[in-house]
DNA sequence: AGGTTTCGGGAGAGCGCTCTCCCACATTTC
DNA sequence: GAAATGTGGGAGAGCGCTCTCCCGAAACCT
């Protein structure tokens, strides 16, 4: 029997009599016979592979990343629609400029079919090196000018908006905002959209103290606006972690949330509803976007499409108990 | 110029005049050439590539992951070693049985040169399905018996001691214990050594309550133990997660801590510090440990060793102001 | 019956590297 | 001066697959 033969059962291409299949199925269960990837890859130009890349520029990058539910969520995500195409996922972490060199090399050289990037930082310089290296790259979020890459990404702006008008819907008419780190790509739209929509309202002067996304930073954020400004009413926090640290310190200085002061969160995390009272807050559906990031790369890779997708979500305002 | 010659100044074997070299090393800049790993791999035998694999057979599986500093830990571990050695670190996610066998199925074609494993459930098959396929392996926690796999392990049952005796010395007569959840590979050492510390001392009878490694299940712990013992006077939680639960609660009832219940947790990670008051702890160095893993592995790579190795870290208590 | 299509399977090239030979030439040694 | 030694570089096999071509046999048409 050829190799030919035996290859067609593997791949199960064309036509092969059943009784021949059975006896290759066989022979290959007795052997223990695995394919090698390697020549595979060498003659097709695929690995059946697709990397889920979170890249970040700061520092602190594995704390920052496993202790926040978004890149869970954005895993889970991407990995069933990759399993349901037999592509084996691959999380790759790029902490350092020397990390992102290298893994940039590791996929020129055939690592995976294509790149899922989860830029932590504004201004990650990752995908336009992808780009460069002519890999196909989907992006969780807008790309910067000029990089034509496939994105999915969330209306920030018009999820602040919703937050504002919530707010200023219920009767809060001196809110403050904890906003997102300066250097997070999502930090101006949601800032911008929340001011905007304020300032629609007349309200032109708006607290701001910047957080780092997590719990505690949105604790001494919530300390600071307190300390600075007694009066205001509502609190925005640009996620459900800084909103859940705020409300923690607003309820230790007893303070009612929402009585005295509401508080919106962003994402619609489980830390929402971990919350005490549960938060009102902006839902990003992150694991369907996750989903539709994968999908769009796969669409790239079968070649369904030359021009890399992009799509847009729109955020949903869910109101729980504090405000 | 020969392709040979080419290989040669690639991989920077043999002398080849510096001329040559220089010129070679142009030609690759200019053409933009990459070698192509695919090829490299099918007569080395190599991938330059080592995965780290986070396995579970629970659910809410990257739940649990992307929201325990632990994780980010053994990435922080792991990483620095593998990257000295250029070894591409990729990270794999088990989180179903169909993952797991896909996941072995491409680490036995040529995905990995070997694998560290990270279980998160006790009786995972995910290390001697690894083993059977004859892929070098290495563990974080002692593999079951019979796998033959290095491992790393901390002596878990001897901190649970060092919390016991501590909280003994300090006074405390009625301990309780928010243990990990059954399943964990940890569980049963981190109650044993508590257990028999105790004994030793005359008590029998320590109230227990699984938790499950988080805040909140570390909340709900408290509060059962809180309203079946109301006397207790100590709380050894198998992690800092849920003893930062134990600390939330107690306060909001405004129980004193340390001075009506002590409260000792496990890990020494970030949560430890984070809490209010800052944990008493067990120290586990994870990165140490990580490190040492992915040495282990490298070691074995290398056919430095021929059988895999093991090694088991001290554990050390911190005392800081939850005792 | 002869010709044409369909179908199953073999032969063999070639994917892009590495690595072992082997050879040409320079340098040293007796 | 010839032989021994060293040094740089080319030739070519071969890693384990896939895939195109081709061929023989069976099935279908006229």
């Amino acid at each position: 029997m050829s190799r030919a033969t035996v290859s067609r059962v593997v791949n199960g291409v064309r036509n092969v009599a059943p009784d021949i299949q059975r006896s290759v199925r066989d022979a290959i269960a007795r052997i223990g016979y695995t394919p090698n990837q390697a020549a595979r890859s060498l003659v097709t130009r695929r690995t059946g592979t697709v990397a889920l890349v979170l890249s970040a520029t700061g520092r602190s990058f594995t704390a920052r990343v496993f202790s926040d539910p978004f890149f869970g969520r954005v895993v889970d995500g991407v990995l069933p629609v990759l399993r349901r195409r037999a592509i084996q996922p691959v999380l790759l972490v790029a902490e350092s400029e020397q990390a992102r060199t290298q893994l940039v090399e590791y996929l020129r050289q055939g690592g995976a079919d294509g790149a899922l990037v989860v830029p932590l930082d504004e201004n990650d310089p990752l995908p336009a090196m992808l780009m460069a290296a002519g890999l196909p790259t989907v992006l969780f979020g807008r790309p910067r000018d000029g990089e034509q890459c496939g994105f999915v990404d969330l209306d920030n702006a018009a999820g602040a908006r919703l937050a504002a008008e919530h707010l200023w819907a219920t009767g809060r008419r001196r809110p403050a905002l904890i906003a997102a780190p300066v250097t997070a790509p999502t930090a101006g739209e949601r800032l911008d959209g929340f001011m905007e929509a304020l300032a629609a309202h007349g309200v032109t002067a708006v607290p701001v103290v910047r957080g780092r996304f997590t719990v505690d930073s949105g604790r001494r954020a919530m300390a600071r606006l307190l300390k600075d400004h007694p009066r205001i009413d509502a609190v925005f926090a640009a996620n459900d972690l800084m909103a859940q640290g705020a409300c923690q310190y607003l309820r230790e200085q007893g303070v009612a949330v929402p009585g005295t002061v509401a508080v919106v969160g962003f994402d619609d995390s489980v830390a929402a509803r971990k919350a005490r009272p549960q938060l009102t807050t902006v839902r990003q559906p992150v694991e369907r976007m996750a989903a539709a990031m994968a999908g769009l790369l796969v669409e790239q890779l079968d070649g369904a499409r030359s021009e890399p997708g992009a799509k847009v979500f729109e955020p949903v305002l869910v109101v729980r108990e504090s405000t």
